[in-house]
DNA sequence: AGCACGCCGACT
DNA sequence: GTCGGCGTGCTC
């Protein structure tokens, strides 16, 4: 009786399991979460061994080929996850899997196509398609399909490469996919004897005494040294070390060495500071619900309401050190790890050598290295962005999800489209371990499911008191700290009153006294969905990129004059010069509109010459470590203004800033999104947070042409509850998340005509089936062109479907060529 | 994702 | 008949 396997293949794009039988050599050696090689149609790919089965749903099983990895690379826990990624998700199994397997694992494969000896000598006529092909094999060898298919462009070589197979002239091979990285390892020596006679040992005297303080130093040690460390300790040679090597008084070897990359930031001084009153009694529900996770008894997940500089991090310290010491491990996750250098090293120092960090800017080598030092169990902690959640960590009893809110635990980039909160919190369901989530402005969703009783509310109203005089350190004593009042700044009357500067009278008047004060300032812009656009003031024409149709956005160059501006696409980055005349009808009244960094800073130069500002936005910080440089540059006070954008609403501490001035915060509030407002209020309230954290004291003006607006109303009075209760009415009433399930399908094609047509067709097929299965609950939306409507040269166009459960009329049967979401954040 | 296969029109 | 250009469906 053969033995039968589940295997999921390692391609994301193929949804689906295959059965396979084990060769052999394989029998009884197979377990789930094991990484295999296996035949797949001509290709050979790698699956993970799902399950064990009696009966293989085919009729033939091919034999695995190989087993890539004593060890499993998931484990059963991230068996159990993959598979409910897949289902809540509607996302092949397959991608969900990849999430969790190791990185560096390789490219897709491919076939390999080379002549055989019987072609080699072959000198016959071949038809001209199959002579190309012949002629291009025989001229640079075994060729891969990729490479052939870039040899021998808009050319349908495939046929010919069949017909030379029949008549035996070229043999094709799955080629099998090439990990990127490996396992780093050192050169190590063990002693093992002393030779009988130091004459051995060379003919020159000095020769001898190096080699013999050698094998002295490593005498010394009781098991294999780096070699490294051998020759600077004894001043030998590699050739030495060869030399003892070969007669055998000593033994070399290799050690597996793990890329660290935490070498080079420096622990901080880890003291644990008193908790508040608040504090602490959010720790009591806390430790309970730890002391409970390890009793078995599943806990309800935990949303820490903290308003900015709460101390919500010093519970998670406390929170990871007492999963430690229970035996288990933690895993925490952040928005941005390179934004918050921060909280790395308040993690390292409190745990030092038991940290591991996952983020993306790492090298591949280094997340390899982490990947695997988890598996041993080395790391028990580890701290990251959305996919340190998939790290092998066996025995997980914590699961923190820093800023709960944050855009960035969701990426509609690539399948499976998951929300890193929500599937934080099923994991830690499934492994019996507490989730922590912690945010000054939580999610809409997460904040209903206190309310609803699911989930249990921590709240911690006060600032803790961090910073005693200007830029002190970190200070034990917790006491409460004033939020920073908001000024709501009409900017309709200032145009009325006939100030027509981006600056309020109020703003500017602020923006002085903080400069005479030799205090900072921030001024914060809210980008999203308007930029500084170039249009011409005679036609109205809008410059636009040519691959997604959105308005360019106008960036100036170094020396500031608008004549050497590039015009930048937001979206794929196309980049082009500002044109001196207009495209449309050549007149040289061509201008820019709007409100960018660069604007602002201008503006700050012209009010206040004297003024030293600092711009952080995403081009002024490019490539790794450009976040910390600027925000270290403005802490150390080298700039007395920062101008920037969304990145401000990161947990940043700045104490010396006393004025936070949002320079127009309507824009956004208005995007034809049905989570428009709670962003807006989101990014508001933390920016207005980065104010008076320090005893200096601070305030927020806030300008806006929409004072009047809930989101903004909410913001300046720090008043969650109150923008929760409007923002949740108005959700009820229009039947979208969290009273509904909102499933968003999203098809594109270069061809508008093609894209509607598709998009329409697909509509009528969905309405079709609701009506097949009698879903009178459950109402479609379009199909429409997305908000960005053009993108990369695609026409993009949308359904929306709402309802108790959409995501189940569509499992298994997404249309081909459309991806589908559950409950996105965006409909944009 | 590749890759094979099958269908079609164009060309020799 | 071949060639090249698609679209469709499959991979255990």
């Amino acid at each position: 009786m053969p033995e039968y396997l589940r295997v999921a293949v390692n391609l994301p794009q193929v949804s689906g399991v295959f059965d396979y039988h084990a060769p052999p050599d394989l029998a009884g050696r197979l377990r789930p979460g094991h990484l295999v090689l296996a035949p797949f149609g001509p290709r050979q790919v790698q699956g993970v061994v799902l399950e064990h089965i009696e009966q293989p749903e085919v009729a033939e099983t091919r034999a695995l080929d190989l087993l890539l990895d004593e060890e499993s690379v998931l484990t059963p826990l991230q068996l159990q996850l993959a598979g409910h990624l897949a289902e809540s998700c509607l996302a092949p199994l397959a991608a969900c899997v990849g999430l969790m397997l190791p990185p560096g694992l390789g490219r897709s494969p491919e076939v390999e196509y080379a002549l055989t000896a019987e072609g080699q000598a072959f000198s016959g006529e071949l038809p001209a398609a199959q002579q190309r092909l012949f002629a291009l094999l025989r001229q640079r060898g075994a060729l891969r399909g990729g490479q052939i298919s870039h040899a021998l462009p808009r050319r349908n070589w495939r046929g010919a490469a069949t017909a030379l197979a029949e008549k035996g002239l070229l043999a094709r091979r799955g080629l099998p996919p090439l990990p990127s990285v490996k396992a780093k390892t050192v050169r190590t020596a063990e002693f093992v004897v002393s030779p009988a006679d130091e004459a051995e040992l060379g003919r020159q005297a000095a020769t001898r005494a190096r080699r013999a303080r050698v094998l002295a130093v490593l005498a010394a040690e009781p098991g294999p040294m780096d070699t490294e460390w051998l020759l600077a300790e004894s001043g030998g040679s590699p050739t030495d070390l060869n030399y003892l090597a070969e007669r055998g008084w000593l033994r070399l070897g290799e050690r597996e060495s793990f890329r660290d990359p935490l070498a080079d930031t420096p622990p901080e001084a880890g003291l644990e500071p008193k908790l508040t009153a608040a504090q602490a009694a959010a720790w009591d529900e806390i430790h309970k619900a730890i002391a409970g996770g390890s009793s078995g008894a599943p806990a309800a997940p935990l949303l820490l309401h903290g308003v900015t500089g709460s101390g919500k991090t010093e519970l998670y310290l406390q929170a990871v050190a007492r999963t430690l010491a229970q035996g288990r491990a933690a895993i925490v996750l952040v928005p941005e790890i390179s934004l918050t250098p921060q909280t790395v090293r308040r993690f390292l120092a409190r745990f030092p050598g038991q940290v591991g960090l996952v983020h993306s800017q790492l090298s591949e080598g280094e997340r390899y290295d982490t990947w695997r030092q988890a598996r041993l169990g080395q790391l028990r902690v580890i701290v990251g962005a959305r996919s340190a959640l998939f790290t092998p960590l066996a025995d997980i009893g914590l699961i923190v999800v820093d800023e709960e809110h944050d855009e960035s635990y969701y990426e509609a980039g690539q399948l499976p489209h998951y929300h890193a909160r929500t599937a934080a919190v099923v994991y830690a369901g499934m492994a019996g371990a507490v989730c922590l989530l912690g945010s000054a402005t939580p999610d809409l969703g997460s904040y209903t499911q206190t309310q609803r009783g699911g989930w249990r509310l921590l709240e911690l109203p006060e600032r803790v008191r961090a910073h005693r005089g200007a830029a002190a350190g970190p200070e034990p004593e917790g006491d409460a700290l004033e939020l920073p009042p908001v000024e709501i700044v009409d900017m309709r009357s200032e145009l009325r009153a006939g100030n027509r500067s981006i600056f309020s009278r109020a703003l500017q008047d602020g923006l002085r006294e903080v400069l005479g004060a030799r205090q900072q300032a921030i001024l914060f812009l809210n980008r999203r969905g308007s930029a500084t656009y170039v249009f011409c003031r005679d036609c109205g024409h809008v410059l636009r990129c040519p691959n997604c149709d959105i308005p360019l956005t106008q960036h100036l160059q170094a020396n500031g004059q608008a004549s050497a501006a590039r015009l930048v696409c937001h979206q794929c980055n196309y980049s082009r010069l500002a044109p001196q005349t207009c495209p449309n009808c050549e007149s040289s009244q061509i201008r820019y509109y709007g409100t960018g960094t660069e604007t602002v800073e201008a503006e700050v130069a012209e009010l206040f010459p004297a003024a030293r500002t600092l711009r952080w936005d995403r081009g002024s910080a490019r490539g790794k470590g450009a976040h910390e440089r600027i925000l270290q540059a403005f802490s150390q006070q080298e700039a007395d203004i920062l101008v920037g954008t969304q990145m401000l609403a990161k947990g940043l501490d700045l104490p010396r800033v006393t004025l936070v001035g949002m320079v127009l915060a309507d824009v956004g509030l208005n995007l034809p999104d049905y989570r428009a407002a709670e962003r807006g209020f989101q990014v508001l309230t933390q920016v207005a947070g980065r104010a008076g954290r320090s005893p200096l004291g601070g305030r927020v003006l806030l300008q806006t042409f929409q004072p009047e607006h809930y989101a903004i109303q909410a913001a300046a009075a720090h008043d969650y509850a109150a923008f929760y209760a409007q923002e949740a009415a108005q959700r009820r009433l229009l039947r979208y998340p969290p009273f509904a399930q909102l499933l968003r399908l999203e098809y594109r094609h270069e061809d508008q005509g093609k894209a509607e047509d598709d998009a329409r067709q697909v509509g009528q097929t969905i309405e079709a089936l609701l009506e097949k299965e009698g879903r009178v609950g459950t109402e479609m939306v379009g199909p429409a062109p997305c908000f960005f409507a053009r993108r990369n040269r695609q026409y993009r166009w949308q359904i929306l479907l709402r309802g108790p459960d959409p995501a189940s009329l569509l499992r298994g049967r997404v249309p081909a060529g459309w991806w589908a979401e559950v409950d996105p954040p965006n409909v944009l």
